[in-house]
DNA sequence: GTGGTCTAGACCACC
DNA sequence: GTGGTCTAGACCACG
């Protein structure tokens, strides 16, 4: 797996990360199993330091993403959401809100925001 | 227009006093030409530092959503984006990659996120 | 809130400050809304390095025991569990099982420890 | 008497093989005298290092659950703990308030909780 | 070799 | 003042 992180923004490097990890999960370029590349290996590649990229991986790994073996390495956890159905729903409401609020600002229509909508979603791997 | 700020949760009140005009804006609440709330005023109801109301007020004139008239007062600009399609359209894109990844890490299966956006856009106000 | 750390043992001490916070709420001795020290007055008075202690507050803040709020300080969020019931079931069954091996381990009889926890459980602030 | 170890998980895997037969004395599965499979047996049958085998036998041994005989092989230890009284029940008194936290964290009543525990008891070889 | 913890000290955003 | 992020580099536990 590629990462890129962008120094001048404002968002975390540990964010960007992560971030990456799970949109590659999402679109099924990692799946459950699969190893990432050791803390050492990856903060010398991005010339980062190694904390770093370790809080990237603790943080996944306390979402339930990632699955770390001291000794072994970092490795792509069988999936499995803990959170309560109204949790998650609540959550992805204030996502699709603040999306649509974007959009509207962005003088998008209602026509071009579900057309460009819909060629995303083919892009993610969705649970059958 | 009412604004209401939660100190307890983790968003700076400078971003959530930007984000509820800003989705006013999007739903149609307020129009290109209203006058929002003086600093002082909107300090004094919220119970806020002026300096808070100013930083978000400065954020939203930068975007291009408001325009301040000195001895006048604050405005909702008109629309008329400075941004270029092709920087509005990656950006939009980025947002609704963003989202689906985290339907998908939430367990939200294709339909069902469909069917939530769907019901969420008839919220919104879109351009005609 | 007083707080203790020993680091003789191999406990890492953002995890003792973390379990002490958790107990703290479970027996009702810090309510919600309650204030705990600044991440720089706990490091000085406990000579521990600042970023311990921010650590053992991130660890809390994701687990919604705390919110953070930054130039305000650290404070006991509302309750509320997002697991999920099944979950949180096998979670405590293994901790119940893990007490009762250690139990027998330890050379106690069945009453004796049926009475010790009884004595224990009404130090606790349970639901109502 | 049959081990599992599981990699995915982040406990040390001498410290899974040490709870299992803590768990299966405690349980009554193995008695004083018994005999455990060879480190090299061991190691093989699970496709562990043997050195990871050897620390859960040497652990084991230092805490009086085991005792090994060089040339015959590694037997269950008669009972009779080392520990005087107040210390195990200062011991034990620790892992229960550390259960009763989590309980109480984890939104369990008293009641569900004491339910939960009287269950899992009777699933335990208790002292007679 | 792997990840986990801790320190020392810097700089930033927020109020 | 508050917490949040990052670096540099040390030491430990694990396999």
């Amino acid at each position: 797996m590629e990462f890129e992180v962008n120094t001048s923004g404002r968002e975390p490097i540990y964010r960007q990360i992560a971030s990456q990890v799970r949109e590659a999960v999402a679109r099924g370029r990692l799946a459950p199993g699969d190893r990432l590349p050791s803390v050492r290996e990856l903060s010398k590649s991005l010339v980062v330091n190694p904390n770093t990229i370790a809080r990237a991986y603790t943080d996944l790994e306390r979402e339930g993403v990632l699955n770390s073996r001291p000794g072994l390495g970092v490795f792509i956890a069988p999936p499995g959401s803990e959170l309560t159905r109204p949790v998650r729903k609540k959550r992805i409401i204030e996502r699709i809100d603040s999306l649509l609020t974007e959009a509207v600002h962005l003088d998008f229509t209602r026509h071009e925001t579900q057309v460009l909508i819909e060629e995303r979603m083919s892009q993610f791997q969705w649970k059958v």
